[in-house]
Formats: structure tokens, C-alpha cells, sequence
DNA sequence: ATTGTACAATGAATATTCTCCTGATAGAAG
DNA sequence: CTTCTATCAGGAGAATATTCATTGTACAAT
């Protein structure tokens, strides 16, 4: 999930990224609303967040833009406390929620958490279990067949990605853009080392194998064998 | 002691919230139904507190939805005045209690006294045994395998904190949120300094080790050794 | 009131460990 | 044979652990 978030005060924009990139997002960070505005239409992120008070362009402002511009991707604001003429301005200019500072994490999360399943209208289990492959989210616990597993979080994030996207071929820019995030585009082949890595974790001494290689597309996570 | 309150209308969250923190609860707030549930399987509460009527998904089918996560935590629900039916509907979904809207702020109070009652009878001893590891609360008192350790109040927050959330990853922000009360800070490594002293007080010289890192997203309290 | 001691809390500095990624080569597929 | 994929190893860099210095606070002794 890649998020771009807009905010000139150095030490909140610190702590919403740090925050975020612990639950596991990319955070694409602007200081002013102009290059948020760049940024915003030139790369693709599955949500905004966006201060209300910016240098060059205002938060307003910039939902106004990107809904002219046709963008769907939801919209959080962030608002000073007691400003309530904002907060309605900015839910009618097209943002999907706002959140008065100063908050705390666990509510942006669940905002977050909100705005985007409900989007998708998907819900993942934080237990999941597929071929004896248990996953845990809240532990980050990895099993196959019982054995526990340590993944790095590159290997969880790729795993979870495969999970998420099981049963559909998804090509190496596809991975690379999820599991990396957008701004990620060097010629390596890291995706290909990586998953290598998660073979020899969770496919290499067990059957069936689930990472299968589809020559000239990418992979694909399933349980049958080729 | 920590609460979550359920409930859209704005002026009687308000109202509830700033009662039960005079009254020295912790109180998380949720306008709509989802968020509720998000906050609810995100962090651990003592005690729900529900509308009926809230938009997405409405309270009793949230109760429907704790009990099959297997939160054991109470309900309490608040439901308009006359509807027995939801009464009846709450109390078979699995909620402990009901009150009646419009209520009087002490009723309230004395409900949630009970069923926190009922709860510390039936489940958290103030005395607390975990792995050779043994907290008091009342005399604030911990031993491991017997031996006392002396802990500053911070470090017995922190350990208090991680056995609330035992069996959980949580994040470096999420424990300076609830340990800390911060909102916004980052440029400090206080959690990590802290777990430092609280593992070398109660896990340095015994086994198995409750404190568990978990590199790129937090810490885990939990038995199993690694 | 003032000093002094003990200890708690914190941020910064340093040490240590672990993860990530690159680039090269070997191997498989078409 | 050519293109695509798998695998390996080691350095760069990030994350974490640990130590250190500073500040603040409680409280007893002067």
C-alpha cells in the first residue's frame, strides 16, 4: 500500500511515516503542496493524506485538484484542533475523512484501516491459512506444516503480497511496485533473490510447492503442482 | 483501565467520554461502526461500550462479531428508549449489560463498576502469573522464579503494558503511545532504552525470555523461546 | 531554607547485529 | 543458442542494543 502524505511540520510528517512504515505502508513524504501535487499525479498511491495548512497549495486546494483530475484515491485530512470550517470545507472539496491534531496513531490507523477496505471491500484475516501455510499478523508468526518459519519483513511483506494476489499471475514490476513501493525502479533483480528467499523457507522442504514460475511473466502463488 | 465507546451521536460521545474520564478511565472514541471494530481488534480495551443504532455496521452485529473474535471483554450497550426488542437481541449476541437512553451519568458508572467487578473476579487477578514471572498489583510487586525485582513505575507500566499484549507484536509507537502517552514524538529511542532495562531485570538471568524483538516492526511478550 | 544523596527519566553516542541489495555466475527453458 | 530464471556471497546500510552524560525530582540531613 503506498500512501502520500502531505505536511510541512518536519517532526508530525517524522512520526506519521515512522508510524506508518511500522504497519508495514510505504510513505511517500511532501513538505509543500506543490511537490505533493507532482507527486501525487505522477506516481500511483492508494491513499492521500494531506494537511490542511501547506506552503505554495493549500490542502483544499489540492483535493480540489486531484478530484478535477479525476483521481479517485481516498482522501484523509489532517486538521487543526477546533477548526471546524475546515473540516467541513474539505469533506465537501472531496476528501473522504479528516482527523483533528493533534491525534493518536491507533486512530489514524483504524481511519486508514476504514478508508481502505472499504474501498476494496476486502477484509484480511489476520490468521490465515492456506496448503499448511499458517500466517499470523498479529505475531508476525510464520508456519508450514507446523514448523515455525522466521521471515525477514521484506520476505513477510512479499509472502502476504503472494497471499493476497494467490491463484493470479503477477509480473516482477507488479511485485516490485507493491512490495517496494513506487519509487523503486532499478533494472535488479531483486524480486527474482527474493523470491528465491522465500522458497527456501517455505516451499523447499515441503510439498505441494506454492511459488511457481511462469516463464516470461512473473509467478504465481497456488497450490498445485506444475 | 481503558474504554471503547461506540457511539455517532457527537454531543452524547462527548458527554460520556469527558464523565468516564473524570471518573479516571481511559476513553477511545469511534463515530461509525467500523472504526469501532478496527480500534477493537487493533488494541486491548477493558470494556465496549455500544450503541445500537450506528452507521456501517450497526451494534449488535458488532457484538456478534467480538464474540466470534473471541474477545472475552464486556459490552455494555446503549440502545433508545422502549426498544426491548433490542434488548432481548443484545443480550442473546452476547452483550453483558444494557442502559436504557436517556441515562443518568451515575447509573452508568455503577454499571460499568459491576461488570468490571464481575470481570476481575472471573478473570484478571491482580495477581498475575506468567512463566515463572509473578506482578502484584496491588503491592506492585514482581518476582521471577521467586526472586524479587524492583521496578521504577515507568518499568512496571511497560511490563504491565507487554502483558496486557502478550502474544502481540506492537510497534515502538504503539507502546510510547500507551506506556509514554505521547502523541507525536519520534526523535528519541526511550522504548528501546526501556525494554533494555526491563529485559535485563526479568529476563537476563532466566529463561525462557518473554521479551522478544522483532526486527523492522516491534516487540513481542510472549514465552516461546527463539 | 539549603545542601546533598539517590535514583528516575531521557536523549545522544557508540557498538553490535541483522537486513537488504547488487552484481556475477550457473542453470533451465524455449 | 539465446533468453529468462535461480542462486550465491559480501559490502553497505539500517535497525537494534547498550552505554553514557545530563537533567530533574524526592527526600533526608544539615
Amino acid at each position: 500500500m503506498n500512501i502520500l502524505l502531505i505536511e510541512d511540520e518536519a517532526h508530525v510528517s517524522a512520526f506519521i511515516k515512522k508510524g506508518l512504515e511500522e504497519a508495514s505502508f510505504h510513505v511517500d513524504v511532501a513538505f509543500d503542496g506543490y511537490i505533493g501535487k507532482v507527486l501525487a499525479l505522477q506516481n500511483s498511491y492508494d491513499l492521500f493524506i494531506l494537511d490542511v495548512i501547506l506552503p505554495q497549495i493549500n490542502g483544499l486546494e489540492l483535493c480540489r485538484i486531484f478530484r478535477a483530475e479525476n483521481l479517485e484515491t481516498p482522501i484523509l485530512m489532517l486538521t487543526a484542533l477546533g477548526s471546524t470550517d475546515d473540516i467541513v470545507a474539505g469533506l465537501s472539496t472531496g476528501a473522504d475523512d479528516y482527523l483533528v491534531k493533534p491525534f493518536k496513531f491507533k486512530e489514524l490507523l483504524a481511519r486508514i484501516d476504514a478508508l481502505m477496505r472499504r474501498k476494496e471491500n476486502r477484509v484480511i484475516n489476520p490468521v490465515f491459512s492456506f496448503a499448511g501455510l499458517e500466517i499470523n499478523d498479529f505475531t508476525k508468526e510464520v508456519k508450514r506444516n507446523g514448523h515455525p518459519i522466521k521471515l525477514t519483513p521484506r520476505e513477510f511483506f512479499l509472502l502476504k503480497y503472494f497471499i493476497e494476489n494467490r491463484g493470479r499471475v503477477k509480473t516482477r514490476t507488479q511485485i516490485a511496485e507493491s512490495v517496494w513501493g513506487n519509487s523503486y525502479d532499478t533494472g535488479s533483480n531483486v524480486v527474482d533473490v527474493y523470491v528465491n528467499y522465500l522458497r527456501n523457507k517455505i516451499d523447499k522442504d515441503f510439498s505441494p510447492r506454492l511459488i511457481h514460475t511462469v516463464t516470461g511473466m512473473g509467478y504465481i502463488f497456488k497450490e498445485g503442482e506444475e
